[in-house]
DNA sequence: GAGTGGTCTAGACCACATA
DNA sequence: ATGTGGTCTAGACCACTCC
């Protein structure tokens, strides 16, 4: 080996591991099921260290198509699970990436006893959640109907806030970080309330979105989104 | 120091960091916007490896807290975007992890000139596509009206598959592999074919899902499915 | 040009699941 | 008990960006 060679990087990249391993299970070398080999000897066959052949697989692993299991090994997964990563993003940017320029509207704003349903949610609180309505625009138009509780012990602070500049949503993302929560999407046929609010007609199906936000222990806000009836979301897969 | 020390494991991990770093900003020691130390100083802070802060601070990039640049350093997002990750499994194991018990039949099986609109996404086949309508159960009862076009040129295999015993969808899974895909979410009214089809009223709310999936840069199905009014798809973020 | 994150290496110990 | 992936370390070079 001359002395120039002596630092050359190896060409095999995590990127490019991930590529050949992607290659093999697609054309059919490795099958779903099948064990493929151990890190070490990927290692030693790519030319490169283990780490490397690490990261390649843990990324592949992290999108459902390689099964790892300490002592048992990595196979190719039976039925790769097919991941879709949807961005939520605060409405406004929403509207504003769809194009529109966004808008909204605080329909009802008070505190007050939830229905039990709600209740079950938010916990036992001594004071009254805060309920709110807003109707989100894009070019002025309905664009999505906003029905939200908020539990005032676990951020006392939203009492005092206007929303004349910001919406509900917007305030607690950036002012309660880090939640988990859970969310689910369905379809809802429009009662006449809610059409008369999207200015669309009673029974028009709505997607929905259902969320629940915790800060740790405590629920922070449950809400519910119903988007005009020509919203669809969409991702790459 | 002790011959007894000089093994012992660094307790931070990356895990500890990635939790250490949360804190910092959920707490608002470090605010939105706001630049956080660089991977060496954190380091030192933390008396371990940079590569162990790089695992902790990539983890916290991907799940959109911070933001991560080269030269300009790693800042706490301004406006973190929620990402919800949905599993998207074959529609029998759909079935099987709500319980019930999977079921489907071919209602259409055929190779058609395709509309339009399909025409354009399926792209210039020589060879008609194929055409197929599944109705899915969940014990019996209708759970979800699949309508699909295989571009029969991809996978001329699928034109010698019975579909007995697995459906299109599965088959499709097991046999391309790694493919792309993009997929959209949204709400319809039933028309009055999917209404007798999955026996609900004429106009009922229902979840839709779309997908065009490719094979590098071939496409090889478009699929639209249509849930039964009660389906909820949801998911923790 | 210079600073920061991105990645690779070689070696080591650890944790977990299986045999 | 043993084998495999999971992780940590210390050091190095690279690549992208901002100035």
């Amino acid at each position: 080996m001359s002395g120039a060679d002596k630092k050359r990087r190896s060409s095999t990249t995590w990127q490019s591991l991930y590529n050949d391993v992607s290659g093999r299970i697609s054309d059919g070398y490795w099958k779903p099921g099948e064990l493929i080999p151990k890190e070490v000897e990927l290692a030693k066959e790519f030319g490169c260290a283990r780490a490397t052949v690490n990261r390649a697989l843990r990324q592949l692993a992290e999108e459902g198509f390689l099964d790892r299991r300490r002592k048992a090994g990595t196979r190719v997964a039976l039925h790769p699970i097919r991941k879709a990563t949807l961005d939520i993003p605060i409405t406004r940017l929403e509207v504003e990436q769809r194009g529109g320029e966004y808008g909204f509207t605080i329909l009802t704003r008070k505190q007050k006893t939830p229905p039990k349903q709600i209740k079950n949610i938010l916990g036992m609180t001594s004071s009254k959640p805060l309920y709110l309505e807003t109707l989100h625009r894009a070019d002025g138009k309905p664009f999505m109907y906003e029905t939200r509780w908020i539990n005032a012990e676990a951020v006392p602070a939203i009492l005092k806030e206007s929303f004349d500049n910001i919406s509900a949503n917007e305030w607690l993302v950036e002012n309660v970080l880090l939640t988990t929560g859970e969310i689910s999407f369905s379809a809802a046929n429009a009662t006449a309330m809610e059409a008369e609010i999207l200015e669309i007609n009673t029974g028009d199906a709505i997607f929905v979105t259902e969320r629940i936000t915790w800060n740790g222990p405590d629920v922070i806000t449950a809400v519910r989104l119903a988007y005009s009836p020509s919203f669809k979301m969409s991702t790459k897969i």
